[in-house]
DNA sequence: CCGTGCGTCATCCTTTCGCATGATTTTGCC
DNA sequence: GGCAAAATCATGCGAAAGGATGACGCACGG
């Protein structure tokens, strides 16, 4: 985590040094200062998101080894547990991340169309994740997926 | 996604056109095009960053699992109460008792046909209570519906 | 007696779900 | 670099759900 920083500064220095070289003696001389910018815009912004996807992209995946030992019970379905460990109860059911995350919007009474857009996927990749959801739950209806998942803590 | 990357390049596209303004009438003059470019490229990184993470980073976080699991509780004292507060949830919100009945098989799972098999009544009645409830929770769909019984305390 | 609320049932119609199936792309891992 | 899992999207179809409306019987109270 902390490299790619370091490789971000470097590697942004070097481009800013390069750009600023080589501005001399071709870019600015025979273009504006625009093409410039939006060079150094482009590229920069590009770093950027590889900096943030990397930097903020690997979070539960070390939590999850650990887990599995101290989860004996499944059943409980709490009344009020509010913040369930998602993970372990996940990965014993094999849903997905994206299943789950489906899940708990279908839950909260959300339509597949009103979830398609709350998560910016098509309707039918919100239909194809409950599906598949479904399917791990044994259950056939959304209400009763929902039921299930309450039993095997996946949902508050 | 497609919002993020529309704001991104609008922003982006201000922002270029805002610098390319400004340098004229400060920068460039009194200091040399290496600020410019150093402005250019942090601005951009940190919306790359931004943009990354929003477009991205949408994981799950980590969630530390909780370890008290065999604390039965809450359970026994629930059903007396809940008869008691049932009916003044229930007055409350203007739902009668038969609507509350198949509203608690919805939140169950049950189908509406397995419902009426339930109560020995027709789907259709079923329907029709479903409608009701439905529409005195303000609700559009069975899940909705649920979720919004359970705010109400009419569900468990 | 009659209105009112409730429960029951029906029909017509539209929308939403759920399922099967296949394809493509992205991503993590070896 | 390639493999496997996951995520994405599409299409088609039958089933379920939901809305609108009307009707019938029953109990209760004014």
């Amino acid at each position: 985590m902390r490299k790619q920083v370091l490789i971000f500064g470097l590697v942004g220095g070097v481009l800013v040094t390069l750009l600023q070289w080589t501005e001399f003696h071709f870019v600015i001389l025979e273009h504006s200062i625009a093409i410039y910018s939006v060079l150094i815009a482009i590229l920069f912004a590009g770093a950027g998101i590889w900096l943030g996807t990397r930097l903020l992209a690997p979070r539960e995946r070390i939590v999850n080894r650990i887990v599995e030992v101290n989860v004996p019970v499944p059943a409980p379905a709490a009344t009020d547990s509010q913040l369930t460990s998602d993970n372990a109860a996940r990965e014993r059911v094999g849903i997905t991340r994206r299943e789950l995350e489906i899940l708990k919007l279908v839950a909260r009474g959300l339509s597949n169309r009103e979830i398609g857009e709350t998560l910016f996927v098509s309707e039918n990749t919100v239909k194809t994740h409950c599906s598949r959801a479904f399917d791990k739950l044994g259950a056939r209806r959304r209400t009763e997926a929902v039921q299930r998942g309450k039993e095997l803590g996946l949902l508050p």
